[in-house]
DNA sequence: GACTGGTTCC
């Protein structure tokens, strides 16, 4: 009976293998980076690449970091003889413009993609939402939502569901929920509308709110799925409410639901927060004998309560009995472990596993560097410090505003007056790339250059204070 | 990536 369940409960395991990169792409994605964007027109002439669809956006993702390159890459093509670009790289595209907040050309792109009846499509309906509601404007994400038979798209529960998910998710669960009721009658919900709102209300922890929205499907005449439970399930654990978490799961198991991998993560990760370790494994165990097979989810949250509540040593030797087992840990998986390595002092182990990563072709994120960074920093070696960060910037890992407010933290540490200096270095590349430092960081600055004597660069950076702020750099096309 | 659920940190 329980061998029955094992394809489904397992369909995740097939993402686990990583793709393979495209030699391709990186090579065009360089080629267009090291172009002068005057004279990339004829670079992509001379080139005369068979463009294919996937091709196109493959290099529309490497030059996330680079969108206003991105953009003149995507448009210079658009102009080509007989290469015309697909849906999905109008999404790519509509999705980089909306992130600059640019919507100028986000809505000049949603209007092409209608002239050649290529969409907009639900996915590009979900960009906006998401971009809109990002940007602090979810009154827009819904304006648009309501005048999206006007964009040539209908207004549909799939479209619906997913602005509800995007309001929920940025926690702004009483907006989705108002909008819920009010146009209820017109879009009838489906289940997962039900599981949309009621994990927003399990998000900002009001599981009583997901049971009562619940109760209400239920005496809707509609099914509870397996995802339903879920919520629920997630829903106590992440209100601290361990016991009746717990008590839901047994419930789930005595009425013969079909637990599966996600419903064991969420109970492993659950008694893990709370340090209930032995709990923790016990659960993790159990799914093995049932033939449920782990994911690499459920392995980092069991990695990861090992870390914290046990030691680094225990959690190191089920990341190699997963990697024995032929997963391949993903990103989360190696932070979790980097963190727990660092924790416990063993910064060259750290560092010799971020190595390990690309040969799994899991590239450091911006998390990865933030923590070995910030215990280099803290152990006092900030040139070591400095130098991940070197790496990082010549990699496609951009530094995001906590990388730098720790770097110039450490900066004070050694009151010498070097460090001060590439302090005040720091954050003239922070403002260069469109974060705002906090005010405090440019007193702590000033003063300590004015206290060294360095009475030039102090005035720079005040003149720098003066200027930063309102539009970044970076949102500047 | 094509309506929902599980894993890192701040």
């Amino acid at each position: 009976m329980l061998r029955r369940g094992l394809h489904h409960r397992n369909r995740h395991l097939h993402t686990q293998i990583p793709k393979p990169p495209s030699p391709e792409a990186s090579a065009i994605a360089s080629l267009i980076l090291q172009t002068p964007s005057q004279t990339l027109t004829l670079t992509l002439d001379r080139l005369n690449h068979n463009w294919s669809p996937n091709l196109v956006d493959q290099i529309l993702k490497r030059l996330w970091n680079h969108a206003p390159k991105a953009l003149q890459f995507f448009n210079l093509l658009d102009r080509h003889r007989s290469y015309t670009h697909s849906a999905s790289s109008f999404n790519h595209a509509a999705d980089i413009a909306a992130r600059l907040r640019d919507y100028v050309s986000l809505w000049a792109l949603l209007n092409r993609m209608r002239a050649r009846r290529l969409g907009p499509t639900n996915r590009t309906f979900a960009i906006v939402f998401e971009r809109y509601v990002a940007a602090g404007k979810p009154d827009r994400a819904v304006k648009v939502f309501l005048s999206m038979h006007e964009l040539g798209c209908d207004r549909n529960l799939c479209a619906f569901n997913t602005l509800l998910d995007v309001l929920c998710k940025s926690k702004r669960v009483e907006m989705a929920f108002e909008l819920f009721r009010v146009f209820r009658g017109r879009f009838r919900p489906d289940v997962v509308t039900y599981n949309i709102i009621a994990n927003g209300w399990c998000l900002i922890k009001r599981t009583n709110r997901a049971l009562e929205v619940l109760r209400e499907m239920v005496e809707r005449g509609l099914e509870p799925t397996i995802s339903t439970y879920n919520v629920v399930l997630k829903g106590f654990f992440r209100a601290g409410q361990v016991k009746e978490g717990w008590e839901f799961f047994l419930e789930m198991k005595r009425r013969g639901c079909e637990i599966d991998v996600v419903s064991y993560t969420t109970v492993v990760h659950g008694f893990g927060v709370v340090g209930e370790v032995e709990k923790a494994r016990r659960v993790f165990d159990e799914m093995v004998k049932e033939g449920c097979l782990p994911s690499v989810a459920t392995y980092n949250a069991l990695i990861q309560v090992l870390c914290k509540k046990s030691s680094v040593e225990d959690a190191l030797v089920v990341f190699e009995e997963m990697v024995r087992k032929g997963y391949v840990p993903n990103t989360t998986t190696y932070n979790v472990v980097i963190r727990g390595l660092c924790h416990s002092g063993k910064m060259e182990k750290a560092v010799e596993l971020m190595g390990r990563m690309k040969g799994d072709e899991r590239e450091p994120n911006v998390q990865t560097y933030n923590v070995v960074i910030r215990y280099f920093c803290d152990a006092g070696e900030v040139e070591k410090g400095m130098e991940l960060f070197e790496k990082m910037r010549s990699g496609e890992c951009l530094p995001n505003l906590d990388t730098f407010n720790v770097l110039i933290s450490a900066m004070f540490v050694r009151k010498k007056a070097d460090d001060l200096l590439a302090a005040g270095k720091l954050l003239i590349e922070m403002v260069d790339r469109g974060f705002v430092p906090r005010r405090f960081i440019f007193n702590r600055i000033l003063n300590g250059l004015l206290l060294t004597g360095n009475q030039w660069f102090a005035k720079e950076i005040l003149r720098l204070q003066s200027q930063s702020g309102r539009v970044p750099r970076q949102f500047k096309l």
